[in-house]
DNA sequence: TTCTAATGTAAGCAGTGTAAACATTAATGT
DNA sequence: ACATTAATGTTTACACTGCTTACATTAGAA
């Protein structure tokens, strides 16, 4: 007795592309599978994603919202070097436990964010998630608040892609610590905190 | 007077691949396309690479090669920071001069670089060049190497997926200083050296 | 010179994104 | 209450993809 309409739509497809972009990564992901998992017509998904791409732009803009919940602190008073420390740990680890997601927020899969305002939205959201952070550390000029912000995040971010490529490269979980290809990368990722609380000093106590 | 064999085609595919790589992304490389650049049948190219991730890792391959010699400084005495400061320039131009290239080189379409063998090893050969130049410049133990080394690259790696991403998002070239989302990495980009100097003193002068 | 391995072709399968024409139904205005 | 319209779904079809299988040609080794 199911109705000519599904009702729900909408929702089911980017809940649906969310999981299933995460479990085999976007490539695997097509619109006529989506559609069969809702018990549609494969171009029924058209009616509400213009193209394929539109749809990647709702999962990164998923994406961006976890990101932004993973990463936050709480930031009643003066925000302490440990919390930074902490926002760092989370984004990386946020960055390898939705490896394929991530891919989708940071790669090329969508163009251009422009053409997505609420993507757009999210994204700059995230953004200013970390931002906020660094502007009530210490009593510093816009500028040096830019770099510090920047330093720290382009470090995450890249943290992020080599530790995903050490641990291809050595094809082995990356706590694994015995020595190999890129096996300083490994040795970082077991001692995390350790190496993030060395970086993060030299960019906080400047 | 063609001839049935080329004679020359599987250069000529990787030659072709990487230049169309690079011009239109990855993923608009079809190996149907491919083969007709190159004059033979469509499925001609399966007798030099039996997937098409396989023309992915000779491609990438190839990046690497051309990011190794990118990024060489010539070290006969000590390395020097600003030497080390024009490694890290280099290595950014590099990545946003062949961003299509470079997707291939540190994402996802070649899944494990260890089925790769020639790959593996000019990825790592890179890495190598890399590490051996701060080996050289100070006295340091094997593990304060790799942190410095791994800190610079996550840096440098990081730095060319922000500002991709800020280009992207701010729809104008990098060096476009105006406000607007994630205005301060394009700050950034407008003073890359600047930034450099600073962020490779903190790390180098520990 | 014969045999074999390397390298090419032709035909075809199963899957893709998406456009166009049409069907159903929910929402809306009178 | 009813007619109209807009939203949402289906069918069909096109052009394209990676890749497999069976067969053709030819270069090089025996």
């Amino acid at each position: 007795m199911k109705s000519y309409h599904h009702g729900n739509l909408k929702q089911e497809l980017i809940d649906c592309a969310c999981k299933l972009c995460e479990r085999d990564g976007y490539t695997k992901l097509s619109i006529r599978t989506l559609a069969k998992e809702s018990g549609v017509s494969q171009t029924a998904p058209y009616r509400h994603y213009e193209t394929k791409e539109a749809l990647y732009a709702s999962v990164a803009q998923d994406g961006f919202n976890k990101l932004s919940k993973a990463i936050h602190v709480n930031v009643d008073k003066k925000v302490t070097k440990k919390q930074i420390i902490d926002m760092a740990i989370k984004y990386i680890e946020f960055g390898l436990k939705n490896a394929n997601t991530y891919d989708l927020m940071f790669g090329t899969a969508v163009g251009n964010f422009a053409e997505y305002p609420e993507l757009l939205e999210s994204a700059n959201s995230s953004y200013e998630n970390f931002r906020s952070s660094f502007s009530q550390l210490a009593n510093d000029s816009d500028e040096v608040i830019a770099f510090k912000c920047i330093t720290l995040w382009s470090m995450v971010h890249g943290l992020v892609g080599i530790l995903r490529k050490a641990q291809v490269v050595a094809d082995e979980p990356m706590i694994n610590l015995e020595a190999g290809p890129m096996s300083s990368a490994i040795l970082i990722a077991g001692n995390l905190e350790d190496h993030l609380d060395k970086v993060i000093s030299g960019i906080v106590e400047n």
